[in-house]
Parts: structure tokens; C-alpha cells; sequence
DNA sequence: ACTTGACCTCAAGTTGGCTTGAATTCGTAG
DNA sequence: CTACGAATTCAAGCCAACTTGAGGTCAAGT
């Protein structure tokens, strides 16, 4: 088995040497051995990192995303908690989608006003519901529902 | 037109007075007015705090948002930008999708160490490939599209 | 008129997630 | 053997995004 520098981990993960050494501080991963005073990785670590990079760009803390994989990636947390969590990923799946049409239609939206155009306040509005939008609606749909 | 003390806006928004000023201070949003001392915003305040908090849960800055959206939901940047920041979007729901796959296939596996499961390894590997489907539309996309 | 409580300002503090710098220790190539 | 570069520790610093606290103002209800 081929173990890993510091360095070498830094340069094929993109994260630096001294993120590394603060993962490793606070536990979310850890090195095998030292040879001299460095630090001797598995690479193993790569898959880890690549996880705690994900759940990052997921929006979860370093310690919730300690708690969901232990520091060799197998979960600390019972079945369902999980499964919510991947339920909240869901949820911000749905948003970010909202976001990115919201974008998108502003840069194609010749109203002068996004605020008056009612493409705009539908997308906004309708961003944080759950499950499927709901089509029929007893009545119009206002910011005031927020 | 009926206006909004800050009370009222964070009891809709689910958003701190202290946040709103503190938006306000670094010009995310305005209030109108003050009613003696206390600030009035417009309920289109509303809109603009939604989308503020779908950029944060989108991992923007407060300045990136500020630049997306203008103080009144208008957008500041030229087209091509809006739409890179979509395709950023579309990548981080690819990002989420697959964490989101992992964390299930870690609830439900029985293999001992994630580390030696092909379908873990798979999951997360996958997770960073480029040239992904790219599906073309011809209207805007909205959340119900998902 | 008084009281209540929601609001105000301003400065300072907090948290998370690192980064930086100084002083030092090693391993390897020449 | 020596020099070099890559690694080490530790404390301190930094940034964003707020929060907290002290001390003050004000509008509305009784």
C-alpha cells in the first residue's frame, strides 16, 4: 500500500495542506502514521475529502458532516436520520432550482421591474413549497403569503 | 399600500431584526421610511428577503447575491453572467444529488466498511465527472419541471 | 398621563473555517 | 555531508455574517 504526503493529498484533492491538518485536528479524518513528523495518509482520505467537499457545497457544518459519515466514511447516524438528512438535501435541491430559473428568467426578462413582472413573483413564490407546486389554488397566490 | 415594521417582516420571513438591519446596513434591501424611528419596508421586502435566503442556501455571499438581485430584485449583471451562475447552480445540484444518493446508499447498505463497497465508491466518484447531460430547453424552466 | 414593549444605535463579541508567520525538524538528492 | 525543500507546531489573525448588550426613543393602549 502507497501512503500519502500531506502534499500529495493537498495537490489531488485541491484542499489545502493546512485545511488538512485542521480536518485532522478536529477528527474528521486522520492520518495512519507519521514518518518523521509527517503525516502519512491512506488514500482512503482522498474519498473522505472528496465527501466532506461535497457535503460543504451541500451547506452542512464540518461537525454535521462529521456526524454522517465517521472518520472512515461509515455512518455514525441510525437509518432514518439519514434518510433526512437527504431529505434536506432535497429540500435545498428544490430551491436551488427555484434559484436557478429565477436567474435564468431575469436574463431574459424584458420587464422593467422584476418586482411587477408576474413570471418573477411566481417563481420566487412558489420556491420553498413542498412536494409538488400546487396548480389549483382557491385564490391567487400573493407576496403576503410568504 | 400597507407597510411593514421589522417585527412583522421577521415574523414572515423567519429572518432576525437584527439580520434585516444588518442587510439593510450593507444595502441588500431598503426600508422606505421611518415611522419615528422605526423603519417601514414595503412588502415587496417580502420577495427580495426570499430570494436572499434561496442564494444563502445556495452557498452565495451576501455580495454575490446583492449582485445577482439589485436592492429591488433587478439585476445588475449583464445576461451571460446571470446564465453562469445558473450552469453554477445546475453543478452544485449535481453535487447535492449525488450526496444525497450517498447518504441513502449509506443508510441502507450492510456492507461493513463503506470504504470497500464498489457502489460507495462509485457514488461519490461519479460526483465529480464532467460532461454530465445537459438537457436543452426552449422556455424557461420552473421548479415544477424537477 | 403612564406604562408597556417594540423599536432604535453603536460597539463589541461570537462562530466557523480556515490562513499566516515564525521558528524548527526532517528526508532526500547531489 | 550538506543543502534544500517540504513538512512540523503553535499562537495569532482574518472574514463573513450575524448576535448581544447597554442605554435610549417612541407610539399606542388603558
Amino acid at each position: 500500500m502507497k501512503f500519502l504526503d500531506i502534499g500529495e493529498v493537498s495537490a489531488r484533492t485541491g484542499v489545502k495542506p493546512s485545511a488538512l491538518r485542521y480536518y485532522e485536528e478536529i477528527g474528521l479524518i486522520e492520518s495512519l502514521f507519521r514518518h518523521g513528523l509527517r503525516r502519512q495518509f491512506s488514500s482512503d482520505v482522498l474519498l473522505q475529502i472528496k465527501l466532506i467537499t461535497m457535503g460543504q457545497a451541500a451547506g452542512f457544518s464540518l461537525e454535521e458532516i462529521a456526524g454522517m459519515f465517521g472518520r472512515d466514511g461509515r455512518a455514525d447516524l441510525p437509518r432514518d436520520v439519514l434518510h433526512r438528512k437527504a431529505d434536506e438535501i432535497d429540500d435545498k435541491i428544490q430551491q436551488l432550482s427555484a434559484l436557478r430559473d429565477t436567474l435564468r428568467h431575469v436574463a431574459d426578462c424584458k420587464a422593467p421591474s422584476h418586482m411587477e413582472c408576474p413570471t418573477f413573483r411566481r417563481l420566487v413564490e412558489f420556491s420553498g413549497k413542498r412536494g409538488r407546486v400546487r396548480l389549483k389554488r382557491k385564490r391567487p397566490a400573493f407576496a403576503s403569503d410568504i
